[in-house]
DNA sequence: TCTGGGGTCCTAGGACCC
DNA sequence: TCTGGGGTCCTAGGACCC
């Protein structure tokens, strides 16, 4: 038996717990850049505006409709997300934290009433946090999804489902009449893993609802489709196909990429900005003890343009695995120029990581060049250079190829509606005033 | 003027091996 | 006239997730 716990809007839920003036409006949070929606308030949801709404097409609800914009804060909803996690976990034994809003919880053992417990924790992360949050629960990770998105249906649109689903849902408890009924009334593509493509190849194939799909052919599904959407029909049935991974797994690929502020067409800011990228990947496989055996390097203008368009990447394999910044950017850099051409308005860039292993292990191999530098040494100074950014803040020591933060730079990103990092900053602390 | 960022897994097809 | 069988590895691309 398996709970997700999930907060609502997440973004917006963190933005509202240091200003609950916000409660009741219409709020956006947006991506990187100002550039489309990514989370939205239940307000903003009935007003129409769809996740990943050009924010330039939904500006005017702004003076029409009191929508309120926000530029993403993820120095704050990745602090109110840990100490949701942390109190989510007192559900059962288990936790996978899953993304940075939901996690599962493997209730195995767990005894009493579980939807009495689910409404319990929900009150306390509810008041310790402050974040309103959903729980499903039922046999399969894909069935506890299934239970969330009826739970948190259950208490935006009443009428939906039975009233007494809302907030808490468990379909564990459920006659198989019910489970049934609760299935006919859920579209397909609200199930976990059913994405817009699968979608549409379903509906044209009169699979319109969960129930439709719950009853369909395993044989089919496999020859037609996929394992992977034979695992999903298979979890709804209630055979469990996806185990909780609650030792969270080193990441296979790394990346960092950005939109740019303004378009870019000098190979000087796209040195700067990929040394960038490179820097703070190189610090996250650091993070992560490990070492990356290839460096990708991309560059591309944006498809939205009528302009010339222009996307090239290239994979610069390494030496020999390195988490050494300079070694990284310094391949990054070379890529880089290779593909590099002139007269192109460049939107976007990025850098990312690939074969990665464990920095405990080291191929060993034969000294058949003079080794310039002490790989220890590196290491130590890799280190100091994580410490110092870390106590003095992010781009205290950088590569002098990252250019000066101070200097104007086109390619930064826009971000003209950011809230203060409340939980993450001393300068920033919320004040009280009697 | 203005459209995010960061991941995972699976499959098909080609190159290559004996 | 007739041209096998069985396998691995790699890559690109597509689908999905939040």
């Amino acid at each position: 038996m398996y709970a997700l716990v999930d907060g609502n809007n997440f973004y917006v839920s963190c933005e509202r717990v240091f200003r609950p003036t916000l409660n009741g409006c219409p709020v956006v949070v947006l991506s990187n850049n100002d550039g489309c929606a990514i989370a939205r308030s239940n307000e903003a949801k009935a007003l129409g505006i769809a996740m990943g709404a050009p924010w330039f097409k939904i500006k005017h609800m702004a003076e029409s409709d009191g929508l309120v914009a926000l530029s993403a804060n993820f120095a704050l909803y990745g602090d109110l997300s840990d100490r949701m996690m942390s109190l989510a976990a007192g559900l059962g034994p288990l936790q996978e934290i899953y993304s940075i809003d939901e996690s599962f919880i493997d209730l195995t053992g767990v005894r009493g009433n579980l939807v009495e417990r689910s409404h319990k924790v929900r009150a306390r992360i509810l008041q310790w946090v402050g974040i309103p949050c959903g729980i499903g629960i039922g046999a399969t990770k894909t069935l506890a999804k299934l239970a969330n998105h009826i739970a948190k249906t259950a208490e935006r649109k009443p009428g939906s489902y039975p009233e007494h689903f809302a907030q808490v849902c468990n379909l564990a408890t459920l006659t198989p009449l019910e489970l049934e009924a609760v299935m006919a009334a859920t579209p397909v593509n609200e199930v976990w893993g059913v994405g817009r493509q699968i979608t549409k190849q379903l509906l044209e194939g009169g699979v319109n609802t969960v129930l439709d799909l719950v009853r369909i052919d395993l044989a089919m599904v496999k020859r037609r489709w996929s394992v992977v959407l034979e695992r999903t029909v298979r979890e709804l049935q209630g055979t469990s196909c996806i185990d909780l991974e609650h030792a969270p797994q080193p990441k296979q690929e790394i990346a960092c990429t950005r939109s740019f502020g303004h378009p870019v067409t000098e190979l000087h800011e796209l040195e700067e900005a990929v040394t960038e990228f490179a820097s703070r990947a190189a610090q996250k496989l650091r993070k992560q003890s490990s070492l990356a055996g290839q460096v990708m390097c991309f560059i591309r203008t944006s498809p939205f343009r009528q302009d010339a368009q222009y996307s090239r990447s290239v994979t610069m394999p390494l030496r020999r695995p390195s988490a050494d910044t300079t070694v990284i950017v310094a391949a990054a850099l070379a890529g880089l120029r290779a593909i590099y051409r002139p007269g192109f308005k460049l939107a976007k860039a990025g850098v990312m990581l690939l074969e990665l292993q464990s920095d405990t292990v080291q191929q060993q191999e034969l000294a058949l060049e003079r080794e310039d530098d002490n790989v220890a040494d590196r290491g130590r100074l890799m280190t100091t250079l994580d410490d110092l950014n870390q106590r003095y803040g992010r781009g205290t020591v950088l590569m002098a190829s990252a250019g000066l933060a101070g200097n104007r730079r086109a390619w930064s990103m826009k971000q003209e509606r950011r809230t203060p990092g409340y939980t993450t900053c001393l300068a920033d602390m919320a004040v009280a005033r009697a």
